[in-house]
DNA sequence: AGAGCAAGTAATCATTCGATAACCACTCCG
DNA sequence: CGGAGTGGTTATCGAATGATTACTTGCTCT
């Protein structure tokens, strides 16, 4: 396999293993046995695990900000025959679909986590800031939208990092997740099942 | 000292070093130094470093569930003279002044992202829904206005675990902080001048 | 054929960290 | 005095983990 192509494999598990155990937690073992290769090779090809964390931040953020944009997009798109849509809602949806892939969000969020860390705090904070330009500047909010936005993402990202999903037979579960994510919940119900 | 003494003490070094590290990142030893014991002393005194973990977020969690109380009190008895007064006011008032013990509320989020794991997560979800019943059962708010308190309280704790303060010379950070929490951005900002 | 390179693996090393064991100091009480 | 309980410490061990080195395999291009 070229070696490209299984970089994004290992990106891709990596994302996954760090979201799940937070970045010390995380061992490059179980990064490579998640990529199905070795494990020196994982650390040889991205040079050492604070590098290979790094990669991944970069690949879920860029893929963040690419949701955003096209979110804005659908927005306006949908806006021509729907006058009363809102950015809100094209973002939730749009959102819902990276959690398909659970590492992006929450290798993030594992970052934005180590701000006192002094080599990966300066990282989180600048990739944290990239979001809210992009919102503010690109998609054209107003910085309180932009907060508005976010507000509800985080509170997302926590659940989703809790695995509240889990609990769903709860009825104050199912009441909680219905009520923060009132137009996708049954996808997220869905997810958790799949996934246990 | 006395031991119960000493336990406190232990706790809030505890609190504190594993909200900036996360559970894994944290060493019983960076504790010790913190509270100014031996690192066998931790261990011993509670049996092994996950039982020292789920000690300081049952610490937290009720510090937590303590402030939404007296913030409701303060709420009926402000509404007898100000009947414009908001409950969420009162609320966002007192939790910047948990944030000077920025232990409790991160340790309490560096638990929430550790879901997945077999041991903390369901720990962690019980934890979860005890605040969310609290707010819902005893201060009586519906569940929307419930997870109307909780995302602005998520976003807010993202942003301390940042450290987005310490970067309050860009114009960006110090808009989007008095955006996210208009009130008390000052504190937020004096309290990171004072701690680096 | 065989040189050369790309894509990997197995074996191993040095550190770090949680935990354990053994020991020390002080005070209170008979 | 002496011994027992309380509040600690120093020394050390074993497992886990990131990193390194050296080897193997398979393809391609003369």
């Amino acid at each position: 396999m070229p070696a490209t192509e299984r970089r994004e494999l290992i990106l891709e598990a990596a994302a996954k293993v760090f979201g799940e155990r937070g970045y010390v937690g995380a061992t490059t073992d179980a990064v490579a046995r998640e990529a199905d290769v070795s494990q020196p090779y994982v650390v040889r090809m991205f040079g050492s695990k604070a590098a290979l964390f790094e990669a991944v931040l970069t690949r879920s953020l860029d893929r963040l900000l690419a949701m955003f944009r096209d979110a804005a997009a659908a927005f306006e798109e949908e806006r021509a025959t729907d006058p009363e849509t809102e950015l809100a809602l094209c973002i939730g949806r749009n959102y819902v679909d990276l959690l398909r892939d659970r590492g992006i969000l929450l290798s993030l969020m594992q970052a934005f986590m180590l701000g006192a860390d002094p080599e990966i705090g300066p990282v989180a904070r600048a990739g944290w800031m990239r979001v809210y330009r992009c919102l503010r500047d690109e998609i054209g909010l107003t910085s309180e939208e932009v907060v508005g936005i976010l507000d509800r993402g985080m509170l997302i990202n926590t659940l989703v990092g809790l695995r509240l999903a889990a609990d769903w037979d709860d009825p104050d579960v199912s009441e909680m997740i219905t009520t923060a994510m009132p137009q996708k919940a049954g996808i997220v119900r869905a997810l958790a099942d799949e996934r246990g």
